[in-house]
DNA sequence: ACAGGATTAGGTCGGTCGTCCTAGGGGTGT
DNA sequence: ACACCCCTAGGACGACCGACCTAATCCTGT
């Protein structure tokens, strides 16, 4: 793999689970192995990391949701994928909080100039959510997408305060019933 | 006011508005407007002042949710109040999102000795919860005071995201509404 | 073999961090 | 008046921060 890449790679993971504004040049430098003026060469301020790290995210994104999309067969599916990821991720997600939500967070309190672009990210959620609730026939499915994003959100919160697995196991069932009654009787 | 107790204000607002690590020494000594050296006479650690800032935020939510209760004369009045926070502080939440949750995230990530502590403040939201939902006959008043506690969260990251405040009033007007749902048919 | 750009290593700069120390001010009790 | 102690000011420390620079190395095309 590159070095650039590479380095992405660090940043992205140390950003995750320290924070960005708690990582440093140098742990980043550590991780990958190499020296910070190697680092400087790719990368000449901490915005510009964050602005790659940022744009990965958000492209590994677009490509997870196209896959979700590509392997399940009805719009309902694919929420139900969605709200999975606490499946898959719960034990990172109990320890580090959602990777979009905690930056955001961390960006809005920060005033950074890159929160916009962070939030992109989450947007990329929403229209895709959006989307699928509106082929269900959903009758407001922007709202109604916000809304498992927040839920979602909430989970993610308490989850890495309180790391109760009963509690996430009955938020995750929560959701998935209520995806299927938006499915059964979109109208209400 | 006395000099300890100036320096617990000035430490929590900046605390909350740009982060407990992006919040130095100088920066609350220069706010409270004395001196580094007389800072420390009275916090040697910043883990200390952290610790003095989250026993002041537990007492103020003490002291809130008492007064909550006094003022309201239904369990159900009581949780109504808890979900107007948003109502009172929105455009605070709007732009640095939940106080508590905040700060646990950012704890939980920086692997901090006092993320207990601070999740201690959303136990006293728990339990408070729980005792009125318990009052409503609300068979799981514990997991139904998580899951009021998740959505408030969900929506205050969200909300200082996108700054939405058509959503806010949406989510704002549904826990109402279950609230309400609670109170008249608890058993469901 | 050689030139030249791409990449890397490592040192250095000014600034700020948390921490610590000492000297003095200001009030109180004797 | 004097001793005492709470409080304050401000400087100094070692460490680390982000940022920058230069020299050495690697690789590729010719």
């Amino acid at each position: 793999m590159p070095t650039r890449a590479t380095i992405i790679a660090a940043a992205d993971d140390l950003f995750y689970r320290q924070g960005y504004a708690a990582t440093s040049f140098a742990d980043i430098a550590t991780t990958v192995g190499i020296s910070r003026g190697n680092f400087y060469y790719h990368f000449k301020t901490k915005d510009e990391i964050l602005d790659a790290v940022i744009a990965e995210r958000a492209a590994r994104t677009k490509a997870l949701l196209a896959q979700w999309e590509a392997e399940s067969t009805t719009p309902a599916a694919c929420l139900h994928r969605f709200v999975d990821i606490f499946v898959v991720n719960r034990a990172k997600i109990m320890r580090h909080g959602c990777p979009v939500g905690t930056l955001c967070a961390e960006l809005a309190k920060l005033d950074h100039a890159a929160l916009p672009d962070a939030g992109a990210i989450f947007t990329l959620f929403r229209h895709w959510l959006a989307r699928h609730l509106e082929a269900l026939g959903c009758p407001e499915p922007d709202a109604q997408a916000l809304h498992l994003l927040a839920r979602s959100q909430g989970i993610a919160t308490l989850a890495s305060t309180f790391h109760d697995e009963a509690f996430i196991d009955r938020e995750i069932a929560q959701l998935h019933a209520l995806i299927d009654h938006i499915a059964t009787s979109p109208e209400a």
